[in-house]
DNA sequence: GCCGTTTTCGGCCCGACTGTTTTCAGTCG
C-alpha cells in the first residue's frame, strides 16, 4: 500500500470524526499525521517491513502507527469500517465543497438526507436546503456554485500558468491607490509545482480603496468577499486570489503568514506559546494572560517583532528561512541547529543537459539551440534528440544520428564559446534493452534513458526494466524517471527506492526534468535521491529556444529537494561534467 | 490522538468574513 493511500484513509477517518462532532484535537490529530506521511520520502509499507519504529515520527503515537501497520498488513483498516457504519462515507465529499464544512454536512445528512453532491442538488432544486433553520438563500446560492465550480474541477494550476496570470495581476495592483508593497505569498512564493489559488499581500496606510482597486480586476468573474483586511476574487479561469492588506509595521509578520505552509506557520506559532509569545500576521507580541483586552488593540509596547519575516525567526531562537523549505519538513529543526542548506541558485546552473532539435520533435536547429544556451551564459549543453523508436517524435536511427554528428561539428565552428556534447534521449525498451546499438551508445558523449511506452506495466516488471536500463555500463542518466505529467498522467508504478539505488550503484544520475507539466522527480524524490548520494541533473528537455527559460522551474523545484549545488552536476565546470561523463 | 528542559494531564495557532444570528457560529485563510 502506497503513502498516498494510507493518508487517504486517514484523511476520510479525519472528516468522518469531524462529521461526527468528535474532538477537534483528536480530529487534528490525524490530521497532523497526513502532513508527517506527506513529507516522507519512503514508503512506510517498507519501514513498517524493516520493523522501524514509527512512533518515533512527528504526530504519530501508538494508535496512529498501529493503524498503519494494520492497513500496510490487510489493506483495511477497522476503524473506518465502523466509523461507515455510522456515516456514509461520501458525506466527506461534501467538505470538498467551499461553504460546507463538517457542521452543515451534518445537518444536510440528518435534518435532509443529504448524502452526496447529488442528493445536495436536489434538496436545493427542491427549496429545502434554504428552508433549514440559520441556511438562507444566499447560503443556498453559494452551495450551487460550489458544486458547479467542483463539477468543472478547476483544480490546482501549474506554478507557469500561475506566472501567466500574476503577471497582469500585479500590472492591475501597482496601480491600487496608496499600495507601497505588493507581494506573491502562499504556495506560489514557495514555489510548489501547482497552486490552488494565488495569495497576493499589499501594505498601505489605508485598505478600502487598495481593497476596491483589487475587486474591479477586470478578469474577475465575481468578488467572493471583501473585507476591510482580506478579499477573494475568482479569476475566469476559476482560480481564487486571495488579498492581505496589513500596515507596513506588520509587514514581515504578515509576508510570513500569508507566505505559510499552514504546517510551518503553526509549527512557529507553537514555538512562539513556548516562549510567551503571541504570533500572528500583525506581528510578534508578549503574550497576555486571559482577561485581557482582545484582538489587534494590543498596545505597540506588546510588539516584538514584526516589520521583517527575519525579526520573526529571531524572535523564537531561528534564522531566516527560505520559503521552498516552509513545509514543516524538518526546516524549523534544522533552522535551530544552524543546518538549513544552501540552496541552489539558478545563477549555479552552468549548461542544459536535454534538449531536442528538428533533427527529432524540436523546432529548432542544433545552431539555434546553441545560440539560445550560449546567451544563457551556459559553457555547455547536450544536444539529445530522440532514439528511433519514438516514432511520433522522429526518432532517428543510427544512420541518423551519425548525420547528426557531422551536423554538429560544423555547428560547433559557427556558434563558439560553448561545449556541444552529442547526446540522446536514447528509448527504453519494453524489456529494459536500450533503442541503440551499443557501438553508437559508446561514441556518444552523453547518454539520456528514459521511458516513452509501456508506462502501465506492473511495478515490479517497471522496475525491473528500468533497473535494467540505468545498469547498461553506457548510461550516464535516467531521464523523466516517473513520467508523470501533472494533471494529466499519473507517474508509472515503479520502486523509485530501487531505481535510485541501481543509479547509484551504476554510477548514474537522475534527472529533474524542468519543464513545469513534469517537475519529475519531484521535490520528495530528490531528497531521497540526495540521501542515497545520487547525483541529481536539472535539465529543460527544451524543444524550443525559449523552453530553456525552464531551467528556473527546476531550480525551484530542486530548491524545494533542499538541495545545494554540489548535489547537481549540471552546476559543475565543463572540465569537471566531462571528467564525470567519461568514468561512467 | 499526540505530546512533554515549565507538564504523563491538560493543553493543542490565531484571526477575518459572511449570513442570519439578535450576539456569533461556521468556514476559511
Ligand atoms: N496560521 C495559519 N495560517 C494559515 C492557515 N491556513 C492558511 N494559512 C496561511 C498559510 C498559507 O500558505 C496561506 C495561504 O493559504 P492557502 O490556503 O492559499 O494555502 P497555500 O497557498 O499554502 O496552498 P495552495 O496552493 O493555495 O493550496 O495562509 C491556518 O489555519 N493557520
Ligand atoms: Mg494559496
Ligand atoms: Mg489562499
Ligand atoms: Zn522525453
Amino acid at each position: 500500500m502506497e503513502n498516498v493511500e494510507i493518508t487517504h484513509v486517514l484523511s476520510e477517518v479525519a472528516d468522518l470524526l469531524e462529521i461526527q462532532g468528535a474532538n477537534p484535537f483528536r480530529v487534528r490529530a490525524y490530521r497532523n499525521a497526513v502532513q508527517t506521511i506527506d513529507g516522507l520520502t519512503r514508503p512506510l509499507a517498507e519501514m513498517v517491513g524493516e520493523g522501524e519504529d514509527l512512533t518515533e515520527l512527528p504526530g504519530i503515537g501508538k494508535d496512529i502507527a498501529g493503524y498503519i501497520a494494520e492497513l500496510v498488513h490487510t489493506g483495511e483498516l477497522r476503524l473506518l469500517r465502523s466509523l461507515e457504519k455510522e456515516v456514509p462515507g461520501t458525506l466527506a465529499d461534501l467538505l470538498r465543497l467551499d461553504g460546507v464544512g463538517p457542521k452543515r454536512a451534518e445537518r444536510l445528512w440528518h435534518e435532509l438526507g443529504v448524502e452526496s453532491l447529488d442528493d445536495l442538488e436536489e434538496a436545493l432544486d427542491e427549496g429545502r436546503v434554504q428552508a433549514l433553520r440559520g441556511f438562507g438563500e444566499k447560503t443556498a446560492q453559494r452551495m450551487r456554485r460550489s458544486i458547479d465550480d467542483f463539477r468543472r474541477h478547476a483544480g490546482r494550476a501549474l506554478i507557469s500558468e500561475a506566472d501567466e496570470l500574476v503577471r497582469p495581476l500585479l500590472a492591475h495592483m501597482a496601480d491600487a491607490p496608496g499600495i507601497e508593497v505588493l507581494e506573491v505569498a502562499g504556495s506560489y512564493r514557495r514555489r510548489k509545482e501547482t497552486v490552488g489559488d494565488l495569495d497576493l499581500l499589499a501594505v498601505c496606510d489605508e485598505s478600502r480603496p487598495v481593497m476596491d482597486h483589487f475587486t474591479r480586476y477586470p478578469d474577475a468573474r465575481r468578488v467572493e468577499s471583501a473585507g476591510e483586511t482580506r478579499g477573494t476574487i475568482v479569476l475566469r479561469t476559476g482560480l481564487h486570489v486571495d488579498l492581505r492588506v496589513v500596515p507596513r509595521e506588520s509587514y514581515g509578520a504578515a509576508l510570513h503568514y500569508f507566505t505559510g505552509s499552514k504546517d510551518h506557520n503553526v509549527a512557529i506559532r507553537r514555538r512562539g506559546v513556548e516562549r510567551g509569545l503571541k504570533i500572528n500576521e500583525y506581528g510578534v507580541f508578549k503574550a497576555r494572560k486571559r482577561g485581557g483586552p482582545a484582538k489587534r488593540t494590543s498596545g505597540p509596547s506588546d510588539r516584538v517583532a514584526g516589520a521583517t519575516e527575519a525579526e520573526v525567526y529571531e524572535a523564537v531562537g531561528l534564522v531566516w528561512t527560505p520559503p521552498e523549505l516552509r513545509e514543516n519538513r524538518g526546516e524549523i529543526e534544522a533552522a535551530e541547529a544552524g543546518a538549513l542548506p544552501r540552496l541552489v541558485e539558478l545563477d549555479d546552473v552552468r549548461g542544459d543537459l536535454q534538449m531536442h532539435t528538428t533533427w527529432s520533435d524540436g523546432t529548432a536547429s542544433i545552431r539555434e539551440m546553441a545560440e539560445a544556451c550560449r546567451e544563457l551564459g551556459y559553457s555547455y549543453m547536450a544536444v539529445t534528440d530522440h532514439s528511433k523508436r519514438v516514432t511520433v517524435a522522429g526518432g532517428m536511427d543510427e544512420k541518423r544520428l551519425e548525420k547528426q554528428w557531422a551536423e554538429l561539428d560544423k555547428a560547433r565552428k559557427q556558434v563558439t564559446g560553448i561545449h556541444m556534447f552529442a547526446g540522446m534521449e536514447v528509448d527504453i525498451l519494453k524489456d529494459g534493452s536500450l533503442d541503440l546499438d551499443d557501438e553508437h551508445l559508446a561514441r556518444l558523449d552523453v547518454v539520456l534513458v528514459s521511458v516513452h511506452s509501456h508506462m502501465d506495466l506492473p511495478r515490479a516488471t517497471q522496475t525491473d526494466r528500468i533497473v535494467k536500463a540505468v545498469s547498461h555500463p553506457a548510461v550516464h542518466i535516467l531521464a523523466h524517471p516517473t513520467g508523470r505529467l501533472i494533471n494529466t498522467r499519473e507517474p508509472c508504478d515503479l520502486d523509485l527506492e530501487e531505481v535510485l539505488k541501481a543509479a547509484k550503484e551504476h554510477g548514474v544520475a537522475v534527472e529533474l526534468n524542468a519543464n513545469p507539466q513534469r517537475l519529475d522527480l519531484s521535490d520528495l524524490h530528490v531528497i531521497r535521491a540526495r540521501e542515497l548520494g545520487v547525483p541529481v541533473v536539472v535539465s529543460t528537455d527544451a524543444h524550443r529556444p525559449d523552453h530553456l527559460r525552464f531551467m528556473r522551474y527546476g531550480v525551484d523545484q530542486a530548491r524545494r529537494g533542499w538541495l545545494e549545488k554540489g548535489d547537481i552536476l549540471n552546476t559543475r565546470t565543463l572540465s569537471d561534467v566531462r571528467r564525470w561523463l567519461r568514468k561512467a
